[in-house]
DNA sequence: ACCTGTCAAGTCTGG
DNA sequence: CCAGACTTGACAGGT
């Protein structure tokens, strides 16, 4: 199985690169010439764009081939007052700038909307605005000129004490979007909330692909292995939807979540780094399924636990583990 | 240069 | 019904 690692949003190696340089409502509010203002928004737009390509030409330099995007691309971008401005037109260029390198060096790139996104919610407004935020991360992946295989990824959401409704509500929700929104999204279990049953369940469903995130499975599971539930939901990533744009005969690798406990007693939050050792555990039984597998790591060091990680791996070498490249391994199962 | 409170958005818990 | 926790990087205002 050839396994390819990336990481989220920013680099710690790189100096001055983070791709979510923002501006406040309040401070936006305070500025006298709104025009002016939202030119602002705009270079600032600008700025984290070029930035991201920064970041992927130093991956691509280190032999990463799988990125997240920042969600804070364009600032205040989805914000109720601000629903008359659109930056894309000025923003054209550095997004198929992107787009253009990204297909060039066929990288794996997605987005991640955050917590907001909720299409479990029974409340109209706040569907409203989770629509508005998939259409949003939607329009800038066109307008790098990507297709449905940048995805994004999200979670089922709240459970409003009643986990079955609000499962039930997600799928019609789902049924209700734009069909440029449903293939391009993808659905992860949850830490608290939605297990990987339960998130599996709702991706057959909706014919959704679904991302294991084998930390959150941990700590919110009955204490199977994640390995166990790998077969099922690889075959999740085969569903027409998932395939969507994906060549005949080209493989649409599935996807991981990975990530470490920050420690003992605060098991849910992220470790600098993430440990070797359970990872490939879990990838050796997944290599018995499957051809080829993404793996985003989610570690506060960023693109730093990526490299160690790398090297860690090297103590395994020759124990089914061959390094390919800086953030690419093959794994016998 | 460094520190602290705040930020557009949601949900859950506990009072 | 409401305040605070959760969680996160970066701004903004202060020292």
């Amino acid at each position: 199985m050839i396994v390819r690692f990336g990481y989220v949003a920013m680099s710690l190696n790189l100096k001055d690169s983070s791709p979510s340089k923002t501006m406040t409502m309040a401070r936006f509010a305070k500025l006298p010439d709104r025009e002016a203002a939202l030119r602002q928004l705009e270079r600032i737009a600008e700025e984290n764009l070029h930035r991201t390509l920064r970041l992927l030409r130093h991956n691509v330099a280190e032999g990463i081939e799988m990125y997240r995007f920042s969600s804070k691309l364009i600032p205040l971008a989805t914000h109720l007052d601000l629903q008359d401005w659109n930056p894309f037109e000025a923003l054209a260029e550095p997004f198929a700038e992107i787009g253009d390198y990204v297909r060039k060096h066929r990288l794996r790139v997605s987005f991640h909307p955050d917590h907001f996104t909720v299409l479990s919610t029974p409340r109209p407004e706040v569907l409203i605005s989770s629509v508005r935020d998939l259409r949003y991360h939607v329009k800038m992946l066109e307008a790098m000129g990507l297709d449905a295989r940048a995805k994004n990824n999200i979670h089922i959401g709240g459970a409003y004490g009643d986990k079955p409704s609000a499962a039930e509500r997600f799928v019609e929700h789902f049924a209700g979007l734009e069909p440029d929104i449903q293939c391009r999204l993808t659905l992860e279990n949850d830490d608290k909330t939605f297990t990987t049953g339960e998130t599996l369940a709702v991706a057959q469903r909706t014919g959704l692909p679904m991302v294991l995130d084998i930390h959150h499975h941990w700590v919110n599971s009955g204490g199977e292995p994640a390995s166990d539930w790998w077969p099922e939901v690889a075959r999740t990533w085969e569903s027409p939807l998932a395939r969507t744009d994906v060549p005949e005969g080209e493989p649409l690798p599935p996807k991981i979540h990975a990530s470490s406990p920050k420690s003992p007693t605060d098991r849910r939050s992220h470790a600098d780094g993430v440990e070797a050792g359970p990872l490939l555990d879990f990838l050796r039984v997944a290599a018995r399924t499957s051809p080829h597998l993404d793996v985003m790591l989610e570690a506060k060091h960023k693109d730093q636990a990526l490299f160690q990680l790398m090297k860690d791996l090297e103590a395994y070498e020759g124990d089914g583990v061959k390094i390919l490249s800086g953030g690419k391994i093959e794994v016998q199962g």
